[in-house]
DNA sequence: CATGAATGAGACTTCATTCAT
DNA sequence: TATGAATGAAGTCTCATTCAT
């Protein structure tokens, strides 16, 4: 009987979190009983209510812990204030580790979303977070003149972060992970060619 | 009580499953119950089972029903033998019309596969199928010189996929449609411009 | 497989609403479980929800037949337009019929209170309106000069409901109804003798 | 973090049933939670488990307690030999501190019985008590000549009982304090009118 | 002894599917 | 053939009780 506390109550928040956001990407959120997460964690149901009021609870955790993982890194690439250092492999892989299957993910939120307002809140926060930050670094850069001014910032913006997501997508339908990243780095780069003085 | 055979048995099925389609596409397989497809249909559930077996065989001709109405708009679109009718404001609008929330369905599709082998069977088919045929448009155009040789064929169709997939799951999140095409008439613009010679 | 509906779905409502009643007033709210009600009935759990949304709902809707059936049985006393046809044991007999065990309803009913606003209103409504029709009868009979003046209505009304209320529960707890019931001829009549002019 | 023990065992039992009979009259036996108890004496569940070895167990000791907490009081008003002390306001007011919300003890307590044979057993004799003192002073009151000998004693003492009862009751759904004793001394003065010579 | 995290039986509820009418 | 009431498997959640620390 392991307990899902090894040491302290915040490091049994985070195993459980971690493990349904695993499930819950993999699976998808009405796949993923309970039952299945507990008994991954090898604990009982019961443990995991002692954390989480509800299912539907535990999820929004699992976005938020999720959404906060992500924007690590890729703050950490947008710091470098070029858009070139997201055209690189480097930086699909570092998004790969933390953002696996994360639009599956996003759909089922979006499902919810209809039900749950808090849910939607967060989400629209989240994902209109990302759209700023990177239209910011993109009119940065036309000020500093490294990005072509007839550019539209918000329509490039849109574009990368569609362009990930449509990736990843693929990815969650079983293609290739080099396939996938060599695509990435072509395509940015064609855009990059295009978009860059 | 209407019956769901106004005239002819399929013309029957083909009104169950395009509500259907409509209803797993809105709300997800698993929002969707056949009592709510059935009371949209003017119809009692029973009504349903004599067309089809099971929830999950309506989803599947759903879905096959929906690849075969894209194969359609796309085709037109491959037809003219060049990438840049599929650059255009107008194939998006065709592809919004008919493709609409693919994407969620394309999800709950994959989760259903590891269940399903004969889901799992069509769905990669469809998929590689519009991969297949954007491969082979390039290729004809690096064949004609439209398309620079130093191309990566297969690359260049999955990003194109990819965008597409990304803009929709964009629009599903409460993206606007204006903002959206724009994205993919500017993103398309630059990537043309590199890869055409 | 006995249906639920012998004949119209209304009956089905009513056999499983006076089932319910039974079992609620007999254990309680909490050792009622669905399922025993259903088994009882001849009849899966499932098919009781196609009836009552909720178990709370059922407890809801027993309360409000089981009021309205007392309703009948005291009203046809109150209209005799004397207090002394209550005095007998043949209303006791009546009641008896109707309100069995309906202290613990009462209860339940009021531990649900705490919780539930329609269930509250309901309640309420149902236990002041026996009162005030009582106290309406009373006031008559002193305008008739039947009962005397001196006589607080509302005060004899709420102990004629008391007294029986406390009775019942006796009942309730084992003691002989024959003991009861003389209990009730006898007090009432030492009531009478002295409110009745 | 208090202890449960002061400083003597038998009082840290006592606060418990003290605690536990309180929440279990409010709340009902299934809507008190061994949780709410313990968090209320500001004590863990397990410290409970320490004095009494089940929530059932607990019950059945928070039920003698209180019986023979309402034994002294009422004794000493039928120590005065006389059934007109019981008549008063005072009476109720003190029965009420004792009794408060005993009714929906006793009919949760008629639930369990039919598990509990302890419980029944201890419930049976409590309640048979009261009955017995009361018919035993009647008796010796109609021997002194002060009671009617017409008067059943064993039915007078139950109506007098239920009488208590139903006004109690009638408190637990929201009554006026003032108004329901003032319908025990009204109702009481008038079967003292009548029984007692 | 005390604590409170973990357990797990059990209750409610949903919904795809069946089948008598 | 159509209907929709009934079924029952399966999932979520609660809470008395246990037990390692």
């Amino acid at each position: 009987m392991p307990k899902v506390v090894p040491e302290y109550k915040e490091q049994a928040r985070e195993r459980i979190i971690e493990q349904a956001l695993k499930m819950f990407s993999e699976r998808g959120y009405h796949h993923t009983r309970m039952t299945d997460i507990a008994s991954y964690l090898g604990v009982s149901k019961g443990a995991i209510y002692q954390y989480f009021e509800s299912k539907e609870q535990l999820f929004i955790e699992a976005i938020r812990h999720h959404g906060e993982t992500r924007a690590a890194v890729v703050q950490r690439f947008l710091d470098t204030g070029s858009l070139k250092s997201m055209s690189t492999g480097e930086f699909f892989d570092e998004m790969l580790q933390v953002r696996l299957s994360s639009i599956p993910l996003n759909v089922d939120l979006f499902r919810e979303m209809k039900r749950n307002d808090v849910l939607r809140k967060k989400l629209v926060e989240v994902a209109e977070g990302w759209g700023r930050r990177l239209v910011e670094l993109i009119d940065q850069m036309k000020k500093k003149g490294e990005v072509r001014a007839d550019v539209d910032s918000s329509s490039l913006s849109r574009g990368i972060l569609a362009l990930r997501d449509g990736l990843y997508s693929q990815l969650m339908m079983g293609a290739e992970t080099s396939e996938v990243r060599e695509t990435w780095v072509d395509v940015m780069s064609y855009i990059m060619e295009v978009v860059l003085t």
